[in-house]
This record gives C-alpha cells, structure tokens and sequence, in this order.
DNA sequence: CTTTAATATGTCAATAGTGACATATTATAC
DNA sequence: GTATAATATGTCACTATTGACATATTAAAG
C-alpha cells in the first residue's frame, strides 16, 4: 500500500524520501502511516523496479538529497492500481478493543482510568480534524496545476470527514462505555 | 498483540490451535484478525517462550490435535499486559481514505461505483452486528465459570456496541460522500 | 565561533502478517 | 462403499512494518 502512496505523491512532482515523509505525516498518516525507514527502503525497491528514477545533485561535499521522480512505467502501475476497486472489507485491528475484550477480570476502575486515558487521546485528535488539518493539506500538498487543486480538495475534504466522524464516534462510544462501567459496581 | 489473545483465551481453558481460529473468527476476528498460519506458529513460540505447555493425545494413528495450556507465566505475561494501559493512539489503516485520496483524477462514475459497493459491505456488516453476532459469543466462548459470565458479557457486548457505532458511522459517510460525489459533475 | 537542536538520509535486525502449498482425518452424500 | 466436502494441522517464502542505530548538514542560540 505504501507503493501506491509514494506513486500517488510523485505523481504530482518529484521529491525526496523526506519530503514524502512530511507529507504523509500531514496528509495520509491519519488513515495510512509509514516510518522514514519504511519509505526510505520502499523507494529504494521502486527504483529496482523501474517505478522511479532517482539523481542527487551532487554537489558531493553535500548530503545526498535523493530527489525521486515517477516514470511511466510507475504512472501505469498507480493507473492501475486506481482501476482495481476495493471488494472487501479490511480486516481491522484495534488494540483497545482487544483489551476490552479481556479486561472482565481486571479491576472496574483501572479499566476505567484507561479508557479516560483514551477519551482525552480521541478529543485532541478531533480538535485536530476541526482545526488546522486543512490547512494543512493546502500548506504541504505539492505544486501541482492550479486548475485541479478545486478537484482535489473536495476529495480530500472527504477523507477529513471521514476522520471527524470517525472521533465523534468514538467519543460518543467511549463516553457510553464509560457511563455503562461506571455504573457496574 | 495475537499473542494476548491466545494468552485471553487459553486463560480460560486449554485448547487447539484450531479451536483458537474458530473463537477468534467468531469474536475478536472484528477488531483483530489472524490466520491459521500465524496462529500455529505463534503458539509454538509462545511455548519456546514457556507462555504455554502441549500435548497431543497420541493415538499416533490420529491426526495431532496439540492442546495448549497455559502456564503459570503465560498467566503473569497476560496480567502485566492488561495492568499496563493504552496510553496513545494507534496507526489506523484504511486502504479506502488512501483511494479516495488519490482518486481526484479518476472518473467520478468510477469512483462512485467503487463507493456504493463499500456501501454495500458495510450494510451487511451491520446486519451482522444487528443479528447474529451476540449468540456466537454464547456459543463459541469456552467454558467459564457460570457466575462470571454476566461480567464477560458486559464487555464483550462493549466491543459489539463499538462494531455497530462503526459500521453505522461508516454508512453515514459513505452516503454523504456518495451524495456529495453525485452532485460533482 | 561553538554548542545545540532541528533537519535529513539511510541501514539493519527483528517481528508481524499474508497467502500459497501440503496433507491427513472425519462426516456426508450418492 | 466411495467420492466429496468439511474439518484440522502445519510449513514456507515473501512482504510489510517496527524501532533502534548511525551519521551528516544546516539553523539557531549563546
């Protein structure tokens, strides 16, 4: 999946691995994250496979600064990729529930205390969706065609909405869960 | 993170492999999913690690049928894992935000169409939460001891309640953003 | 000027997860 | 009784992901 982050990227300009880097961190890391080691390894293998081409302004005294460039052969593989649409359902992992799931035999009011935790946690990630997150996609999108960005937005706004609602129901969720154990004793 | 769950479930009474694929298919599988291949060879680490014992009732001319146990340190690994709280917020993946994401250049009609079959699979996806999904609880939870099921039940509904709030979240957006999508053109 | 922090690029070992392959046993259908 | 399906157990190669380690450059602080 990641493969298909870095082609969707570079497809709008070329970049270095620490550009990507930035970006997905504020765009895509709230539905897909990736460490630097990750991206850095993966757009190596890209290369290999003739999805990128890669030069570094060798200046030689100065650090590499690899500036990664999609070629066509990338181009058709991302084409392809947005042709093929999903049929199924991921398979979804959340650790809190895992816990939940096994917490009857802990104490009523540590597993409070924890899903507290967890309510403070999923407010400040929803202050985030209703804040700055738009702005910045705008701030560390890459230069692309200025005709297209209308386009753009309205698709990403939807990821953003996505993320909102998704907060507002956990929050909702854990509030109710809250209330249900608090009154179990 | 398997592993807690095979230690969850053996805490409660000895079992196969198997029979762990079968409970985890029925409970955990929506919120944490694993296939029989990771199972297996998670147990046997786990019992290199001496979380649990095996026997297999040798008949010899039978096939293996390797109950697992759990030992006294798997038993204190389970209870050091649930003491410890969650105290940040996972790395969600939704591979459907990542399409969407990239999804500005592709055709609206296409998009939609990969939109309303998602639709489609989040709609059975809470029948089944609406439905069936509380019995298999009942019926595929190893024995316990009577008197403590009623709490058991209480959180495992929690995590059912949280599939639900979901799924139902998850239509709800994909109708405003179906919605949203239609009127682009 | 020089220490410190922030920026930037990478490698590596280990763990987690996927999906295909292999194969044996038991139950059911015909 | 036998073909077929369902049950059951495992291995293996591969890919994905994590988190630690290493290190160099540039900016900022003092």
């Amino acid at each position: 999946m990641l493969k298909y982050i870095l082609l969707g990227f570079l497809n709008y300009s070329p970049m270095t691995g620490y550009d990507l880097k930035r970006i997905i961190d504020h765009s895509t890391a709230h539905f897909w994250h990736a460490y630097h080691s990750q991206i850095y390894t993966t757009l190596a293998r890209m290369e290999d496979e003739g999805l990128l081409t890669s030069e570094t302004d060798d200046s030689d005294d100065k650090l590499s600064r690899r500036v990664y460039t999609i070629t066509p052969t990338g181009q058709a593989a991302l084409a392809a990729w947005q042709r093929q649409p999903l049929t199924s359902l991921p398979h979804g992992k959340n650790e809190l529930l895992v816990r939940l799931f096994f917490s009857a035999d802990r104490k009523t009011e540590e597993v409070l205390d924890e899903l507290r935790i967890q309510r403070r946690l999923h407010q400040q990630q929803l202050e985030l969706y209703n804040h700055i997150y738009l702005d910045d996609y705008l701030n560390e999108a890459p230069p692309t065609e200025q005709q297209n960005v209308a386009r753009e937005m309205v698709f990403w706004q939807m990821t953003i909405d996505f993320g909102r609602a998704y907060e507002q129901m956990y929050l909702a969720w854990l509030d109710e869960t809250i209330n249900k154990l608090t009154e179990l004793d």
